[in-house]
DNA sequence: CTGAAAGCGCTTACAG
DNA sequence: CTGAAAGCGCTTACAG
């Protein structure tokens, strides 16, 4: 059917060794020799088999990635970063999606294990110990993106998320903001929820305001719903807020519909400042300003990364990226304050 | 280092042979032999390389994707529906992003025809004649999802444009609009611009409404930033329209924002409605109405489709998937008028 | 410089 | 029921 490196030689009038020697180290063989052979390959449209290869090599140039849903738009940017890398690398990418489902996850990478990819990266919030287990029996190199682990040295890349807190929260204190609630995510996220609370609660510290979480802050999944819902509670527990600070921008979305409908102004009347810089945020009405995490970059460095551990080449443990705040129209300066 | 069958046979005390016919059929072997080559397997934890599998079947159980960008939520739903599909059907999807660049398609079609992969899917716009000779070369059975081709006989999976364009005018006229311009895509398009342009001009037509194209239909390529200058056209070439319909749900937000930058008060002043329904429509102030299609139903169908044609089984040509429209608060009712 | 041979990890007729 | 052998498509020492 598909030519076959057979085919190649038969029409050269080679060996199959010569075919295979002009493919990996052409310098080697005879200039007329080495020109007969490439003709023959053009004229077949010869493509070696990456099976065979593969199993000579024990290199399949694949890797698997593994995140809880690509139809998030967090992730499919962070894919997008994941491919380029993988592409520039002569490698691919097979995806698949978890749901955060230790079933799916299992299957996932029993096939990859069998398919032999290279490595693996790893994207979501924390890594239990089920998940831990499960990535660590396949025996095959790991790399953690936007999430890492303090338990398992593994190798991991995100943002400092305590400190992108810290700062979203220094901007808004800086904007004359006193009054400030949170639509954090779940304390019980360790990699994302519990620190960025965290680093919001020391920035009001810092400036010395006083703070009832309870009252001020709301727990949600970091989707659109329950950012909308989250700021419905915090509307009715903490009225005289003239800031929301949500920790993704899905929430920050969420936030800015409820307050829409019922008739607040933002940001006249109350701030909002996202968290990510998905492509979403600047296309809410007004335009999110947000605290943003490099996202395509988490992804790309986190193959670099894979293939450096590959290589065996040296890498840091935890690679930490810079955030940066995108500065746009859904906060605005109390002015009367300063 | 990875176990192979032989470190199996040699554990328990079998040849490879029985080995193997106890993982492809087992029933064959004897039982107590059975058992204890279940058990040794199980022990090493082995798992057969799919490598070598793929090299004597000719298939690898895994499919090639070629999409413009995973980062845009329209092809990430898609890619969804994809995975799950393969999923189910134990294969795995090797994903590309083309940036509609012959380089980049030409680049991964090579290394998924030497990766062997069963099949393809290709996802885009039109399939131009040098797409589809790079398609063809690779001799690798082929699907098209949310795309088709009128000169090639390729199988597709994907909405009826031109009705769906029909139905969302419709809607609008039946809401007592008669006053509507259009955020096209591209005329170029041919799948998508050309056939909803005409759909939503067959429907004026069928209502009597006269309506002048140059003035009336700005054009974009569905994205945001698109959505937001051709709003800001239409809103100077024709400043009497009540309604307008966008042929993405990113031209609608853009054009949502446009109109609220101006000041415009939507749905009361004008109406809005987009197309596609990803997950930003109702993310959007106000909710976005708009022309549904089933997205990751598209997706699911075509890897569907394309395991049929590689099992040999017969399957309609064009595949066609129901759309639907999705009420929100962005169509207001134009009472008056009735 | 080049061909024959062994081997990568599996499967499957072919003989028993 | 089961083992030895050939073969999937390639690569690479090993001899010339």
């Amino acid at each position: 059917m598909k030519t076959t490196i057979k085919d190649v030689a038969k029409l050269a009038n080679v060996s199959i060794s010569t075919i295979s020697r002009v493919m990996n180290s052409p310098e080697i063989v005879a200039p007329e020799k080495r020109q007969r052979v490439l003709e023959a390959i053009e004229q077949l449209r010869y493509h070696p088999n990456a099976l065979a290869r593969g199993l000579i090599f024990k290199k399949t140039k694949t890797i698997g990635v593994l995140v809880p849903d690509v139809s998030n738009a967090y992730y499919a940017e962070a894919i997008r970063g994941m491919e380029d890398a993988a592409r520039e690398m002569g490698h691919n990418i097979i995806l698949s999606n978890t749901d955060k489902n230790k079933k799916r996850l299992g299957d996932s990478l029993q096939v990859m294990a069998e398919k032999r990819v290279d490595g693996l990266i790893f994207m979501s919030e924390p890594v239990s110990s089920e998940d831990y287990e499960l990535l660590r029996a396949t025996g095959l190199p790991l790399v953690l993106a936007a999430t890492h682990s303090l338990e398992y040295d593994i190798p991991s890349i995100k943002v400092n998320d305590e400190q992108a807190a810290y700062d979203g929260a220094v901007y808004l204190i800086g904007q004359g903001h006193r009054r400030i609630a949170m639509i954090s995510g779940r304390p019980a996220d360790t990699v994302a929820g519990l620190p960025r609370l965290q680093g919001f609660l020391r920035a009001l510290r810092d400036a010395g305001l006083e703070l009832d979480v309870e009252r001020c802050v709301a727990y949600g999944d970091y989707r659109f719903e329950h950012g909308y819902e989250a700021m419905k509670r915090l509307h009715r527990s903490y009225p005289e807020l003239t800031a929301v600070f949500a920790m993704s921008d899905e929430m920050g979305l969420g936030a800015l519909s409820y307050l829409h409908e019922v008739g607040v102004k933002i940001p006249a009347e109350v701030s909002v400042l996202g968290f990510d810089n998905t492509r979403m945020a600047s296309m809410a009405i007004p335009p999110l300003t947000t605290v943003g995490q490099p996202i395509a970059r988490i992804g790309y460095g986190a193959v670099q990364k894979l293939l450096k551990v590959l290589d065996g080449e040296a890498c840091e443990l935890r690679t930490e990226l810079a955030h940066e705040l995108v500065v746009r129209d859904s906060v605005i300066a109390l002015i009367s304050q300063q």
